[in-house]
DNA sequence: CCCGTTCGCATAACGATGTCATGAATCCGG
DNA sequence: CCGGATTCATGACATCGTTATGCGAACGGG
């Protein structure tokens, strides 16, 4: 009744190939023939796995996601929760930059060509969160934050980073003002909306810098 | 040297069609040949006109940044600089949710079928941050703001509103937590994050909303 | 142990796409 | 009124996503 074969590294092999030439050549180059003939196989295996081209975006936006929480799960909870927040937006853009083209996929809208995302795709993009509101009660509970509403602030975070994010991939954010200065500035800016004292939010934000440096 | 017969509206009547058939059938719909039948022309009239498919996403890009900057044109200066960088925000989120899809393209980085912008595009997106950082300037004379460096100030607001119209387009942002109530929270946090009183930021963006429902 | 069943995938085809070569039709400067 | 220049319609590529067809390999019952 079930009689199948060669799954083992099939699938893999056709998303990291359509990953790696998502990276190395850009959207373009997100052909079905050639993410097969990159993959060793044939266009069929791309349809009996994934259904066709949209199902195999919908899984490299997938590892997008899982690529995302690695990046936020490796930041730990220390004594210094504001810090702790600040990490997890550096976080969230040093895995941004480290795949953007994915990144952009995930939350580019629907551009690419015949694909939209579930609603499924969308709340694993949600779970991504509740790192960040776990880490804005801790907030609270240090009486770094205003207690009102965690997960409001939490979703203030999301916003800002990803706004900036997105402006600095579409190269929007130069010289003067380039994505690094806004990031900071915003990082600090969002601690003290948030409810935290402006030096201390300063010294925490300044903290987390230090501490990315040491990651991975 | 320069015969040309029928120039006068087989370019708009191509970016028409064009952004009318992105707006209604989706960034499938986008193929030179559907284009031209609906501007009732070839595809070579894209081809003399605008280089090619992508040089007509171009044209389509620039259109919407002419939409962008009317509505935020139709902001005017009173005596509540910040209800007016306020309602700058709430212009330009009602913008993006007017035209979604080619605010998709304009800032969705090159997700789109071979296009990518050109640094002129990018300019003129960043032509529109000069509204805010005026509006910034204004806030800072009036003694709201802190007076230092109003253009970073503008960038926040650009940034952190550009973040939460890309989430909200993307179909993050859902019912306990929606775009609306997350936008409202958002104005009055970067207001006071730029050096606004509490108490006189929530009644700046409260009298913000109103005036926008006067407008156009 | 062996064979029928069942699934995986390679081949090849189809419609549709972006792009360009060709050529007819048209306008402008002289 | 004419000749060079320019617009655009036609048709031909190469390539795209997708699918029908078919072969071969792996299981399960005898």
């Amino acid at each position: 009744m079930s009689p199948r074969r060669s799954d083992p590294n099939i699938r893999t092999g056709l998303v990291d190939a359509a990953a790696r030439l998502l990276a190395e050549h850009g959207p373009r180059a997100l052909s079905a023939r050639r993410v097969a003939t990159e993959a060793s196989s044939s266009t069929m295996a791309l349809y009996t796995h994934f259904g066709g081209m949209s199902g195999l975006v919908r899984a490299m936006v997938r590892e997008g996601f899982v690529r995302l929480e690695q990046h936020l799960s490796a930041v730990g909870a220390t004594d210094d929760p504001v810090a702790d927040m600040a990490l997890l937006g550096r976080a969230y853009r040093r895995n941004a930059l480290a795949n953007s083209h994915l990144y952009s996929v995930m939350f580019g809208g629907s551009s690419l060509a015949g694909f939209s995302l579930s609603e499924e795709d969308r709340q694993a993009g949600r779970y991504t969160l509740l790192h960040a509101v776990e880490c804005a009660i801790r907030c609270s509970a240090a009486g770094r934050f205003s207690a009102i509403h965690p997960e409001l602030t939490a979703s203030q975070m999301w916003i800002a980073v990803h706004g900036l994010v997105t402006l600095e991939l579409g190269g929007y954010l130069i010289d003067p003002l380039g994505a690094d200065r806004c990031f900071e500035a915003q990082l600090v800016g969002l601690m003290i909306g948030a409810g935290d004292e402006p030096e201390a939010a300063t010294r925490s934000v300044a903290a987390s810098e230090q501490r990315l440096e040491h990651m991975r």
